[in-house]
DNA sequence: CTGTTAGCGCATTCAC
DNA sequence: GTGAATGCGCTAACAG
């Protein structure tokens, strides 16, 4: 196919070594103007691609992989970010990586700002970052910079950083397909209840405000459905959710839909299940474990999904292919699909990418 | 991380020589019973992995891959699993891999056979199957067999042979989740069209059948929706689909949405729109161009998609680790996602596997 | 049957 | 500043 031509290839149509060839390539210097004039011509007309396998067996170096990202809980959202990264880790082992996971608490600026301390002290190589505070984040990114230390994103990105890869859904789309769901099963003549709580301040994470933002501009779009009602239902115990529910179904009986804008759709199915109220669908976010039960026996109808799993897994790759070559584009944007899933869509347990043995 | 175990290794542990161990692993024989029983000890106690860049590189062999599909259509379903195996070829471009592409008109066994005939002659090192009719499938299985030529499914799986792998989605899922999804969909009071015609006869393909029984299944089930039409209304022809439409609807006037069982849904759409029943609700299967069209339009409101790039991907990356390393698990099953797509959650152009540079 | 050896393409060190 | 030389881990050909 393609890509047979090699390093000696064109140090020999340049008229030099291939030591010369690799020192261009790889832009360490010690070259003269003429040969690098000569080379790059020759780079540029033939369209040069290293070989993958050999750079990575000729270079033996180990990469320190920094992951920074809100604690990981074993069956929710960033668990499974977790999952995917250390299955990444596990299709490249023929790269030598030693990965340090840094963990904060999502809810806690000062246990972000801690964590985010020490991975700028951290001699990395590169650092696969899930960000939660923005400003805080900033801060760290510039750290990151002048040190020049590289960084991926996941789950979201940060206006002004520099990352050398962004994975992350496109979270207004998220809202607005909440939306179109929520305009088709919502049951006619019904009420609506948006729950989820938005944290506010300067240090709050932009996805749940992109999501209603997106959910809000698309039902001005289409202002055929009942009234909605945004509210913050969701505390973190499973009482208070259940009984913010109940007052509000009190307010709202003629309630058919409620859709949680965060992964807590499962302390409202089960709320609505302890309140007897079988006939009020549940949308959420998330596939974390609670939210599968649920899915399975029915109490949620669906689920919107950003395989986080996924988003880690490219990152990682992302990340190994910059740095065996220094592959950079000019958007760090990676655009992540959306999911929609049912009772009848779960994806099953192993990722796609990966194939079953070993 | 882990594999750090080298061949040498275990040649010394086992006290032999690399020599023996390679020829061991690869099954080239030539080895004494003792040996062999020495190094097996080995291997299995540290849980060899090769390493496959080094095996890639020293591995200059190039591949000869037949893919026998349907004709890919740009833009169609068939076309996007061309899609995938170019990607697929372009991401693994190291592997130095010759294809060669064997297509036939799916609705015609007689091109199909002539079609399966050259891919048994063809002296390939691996086969990348897309099957149609059932019994020419089994029997070319049969003959790549007997030439100990592996091959691979992808979009449907065929009993009675021994692919490597299958990467297709449960067809019986894709049925309950139609389902699913129009339980939720459909208005209240309304009746519901599943369009798609269902070739008959022993040379026809599961997938359609398969489908319809897992959507039959599942409203047996839930029998909580109106009445349900089986019919047969999608022609080839633009016109003709419009008539048995336009037949059909004057015998039920009060239907609210037509579900179409394969990629066909945009002629319904269509002609729908040229009926002037803006009312009526469509679903399809396959995100064609065509489809996304309507989609985009709002003339579709919901698409079943089963990824047909991203198995045909994943196939080749399959049939290169078979090839490199023999790798081959008990159960080629490898199920594949089942997604919905509407307007707001249409993927990007490039698929999520390949970074975007070149 | 078995051990030894050459070489895959690239990155890097070391003489020149 | 530059070319030549070495080795990464593995495969396959070759010599015993």
């Amino acid at each position: 196919m393609a890509q047979q031509i090699k390093i000696k290839d064109i140090a020999e149509r340049a008229g030099v070594s291939a030591g010369t060839v690799d020192r261009i390539i790889h832009g360490r210097g010690n070259v003269s103007q003429k040969n690098r004039a000569a080379v790059e011509a020759v780079l540029k007309e033939v369209g040069y691609r290293p070989n993958v396998h050999t750079s990575a067996v000729a270079l033996k170096k180990t990469y320190r992989f920094s992951v920074c990202i809100p604690l990981p809980d074993d069956g929710e959202y960033w668990g499974s970010v977790k999952e995917g990264i250390e299955s990444a880790l596990d299709e490249y082992s023929d790269v030598s990586i030693v990965s340090r996971y840094f963990c904060y608490d999502q809810t806690d600026p000062a246990s972000c700002r801690e964590c985010y301390d020490a991975v700028a002290e951290e001699p990395s190589d590169i650092v696969i970052l899930g960000p939660t505070f923005e400003e805080l984040t900033v801060d760290l990114c510039a750290r990151l910079d002048s040190k020049g230390i590289p960084y991926i994103f996941v789950d979201c990105t940060i206006p002004n950083t520099r990352p050398v890869a962004a994975f992350c859904a496109d979270q207004p789309s998220c809202g607005r397909l909440l939306g179109s769901i929520i305009r088709m099963i919502s049951p006619q003549d019904k009420e609506v209840i948006i729950a989820g709580r938005h944290r506010v301040g300067p240090a709050t994470a932009n996805n749940t405000r992109e999501i209603l933002e997106g959910l809000f501009r698309y039902m001005e779009e289409f202002s055929d459905c009942r009234p909605i009602f945004p509210t913050a239902i969701i505390g973190t115990a499973k009482s208070d959710c259940r009984n913010e529910l109940e007052l509000l179904l009190k307010d709202h009986p003629d309630t058919g839909l409620v859709a949680v804008i965060n992964s807590r759709g499962h302390l409202v199915a089960d709320a609505l299940r302890d309140l007897g109220r079988k006939d009020i669908r549940v949308i959420s976010f998330d596939l974390t474990r609670q939210n599968e039960r649920c899915l399975r026996e029915g109490s949620i109808d669906l689920i919107i999904l950003q395989h986080p799993e996924m988003q880690s897994f490219l990152a990682v790759k992302a990340a190994i292919e910059y740095l065996i070559y220094h592959k950079r584009d000019d958007d760090p944007m990676r655009p992540m699909p959306i999911d929609i899933i049912t009772r009848e869509n779960i994806p099953g347990p192993s990722s796609y990418f990966n194939t079953k043995s070993q």
